[in-house]
DNA sequence: CCCAGCATGTAACGAGTTACATGATTCG
DNA sequence: CGAATCATGTAACTCGTTACATGCTGGG
């Protein structure tokens, strides 16, 4: 049971899901591929905390639907009781900023400019995620208690980190322009 | 050479520095073991991006300095010309946020004071360091070209990103706390 | 006297990515 | 007709962490 298999185990107390789905709701908050994915759902499975039905499709693949059992929700109970591991950014544009003074104007902007697309994407994935929660469950993910409100919460982060980033990369080509 | 070599080529561009020297430089913005760097100083030495010159101390055990070398350089400069890769964000709180419902308000509080208490640390740290930068180039970081300029800006970054993220936890613990 | 810091390294393991492998449907 | 999405899996590899290993100095 490492850190991805209580992710896991998160998404499937809240709704019983393929590894498929799984991968794709997780991708927000933490990215795994599929192949990390199957081989730990069929371990943990093995081990207990989760059982699985295999759902028959007609247009599309038949799927695995997994959901929690009794001791999976013990595990993920005792888990946020225990002190959380410290946040990791791996970030090469942070190793490159480091060495901006050896290259020109134009390949520092470049960066900048490629970054601030990024943010600008995922700022707008973030918002559309926040309208269509709001949408789902019309004004309770404010509440604790409701199985939205983590979702909810971790949204508005992705909104308002999103907009930090983006404020900074426009402040350093602020500071780049002003030496041209 | 992956993204971990290039950083500790930037660093050696700027100051030729030990092993354990660049691993502290290194820590604020890419966290890597000792047990990582030393073997890839190493291969980075016998395949000439590096060259180390071994510096006897008295008190101390003695250290390999290692300097950066013509080819190193050129590929430092290739590399900032090429794309960035995307940054990963592992955060155990975000997956922990997820599950916030299915625990009580105190569980769910002792999170995001433990989170607290680690943004400030890392913000008193971003800051000091901001505040020796500017006493150790007086003035002149804010000027691309400064080999100073780089770690500003990322140091500026760090502040304000600690500061974002303070702003969240607070506002969750506000959310907790009304419907006490 | 023990612990922290300086300084270097290796070995074993766990986590994560890329590539290989298959196969159906739907949309442009 | 080809690419994208749904759906699951394995194999090989790289990256990163933990633990093992050594040794000296200075401070509490």
């Amino acid at each position: 049971m490492n850190t991805l298999a209580y992710g896991l185990l998160g998404l499937v107390a809240r709704t019983p899901s393929s590894g498929y789905d799984l991968m794709l709701q997780l991708q927000p908050f933490w990215q795994a591929k599929h192949s990390q994915i199957y081989p730990l759902l069929a371990k943990m499975e093995q081990e207990g905390y989760l059982e699985f039905t295999r759902v028959p499709q007609t247009d599309r693949p038949d799927k695995k639907v997994y959901s929690i059992t009794e001791k999976g929700r013990t595990a993920l109970r005792e888990w946020l009781t225990q002190s959380t591991s410290e946040p990791v950014l791996r970030d090469e544009l942070f190793l490159k900023t480091y060495c901006l003074w050896l290259t020109d104007r134009n390949t520092a902007r470049k960066l900048f400019e490629e970054r601030e697309a990024h943010c600008l994407e995922q700022l707008n994935m973030y918002e559309t995620f926040l309208e269509e929660l709001k949408l789902a469950c019309d004004g309770t993910p404010q509440d604790h208690g409701s199985p939205y409100f983590g979702e909810y919460i971790l949204l508005s982060r992705g909104v308002s980190s999103m907009r930090e980033e983006l404020n900074w990369c426009r402040w350093v080509m602020e500071l780049l322009d002003q030496q041209a």
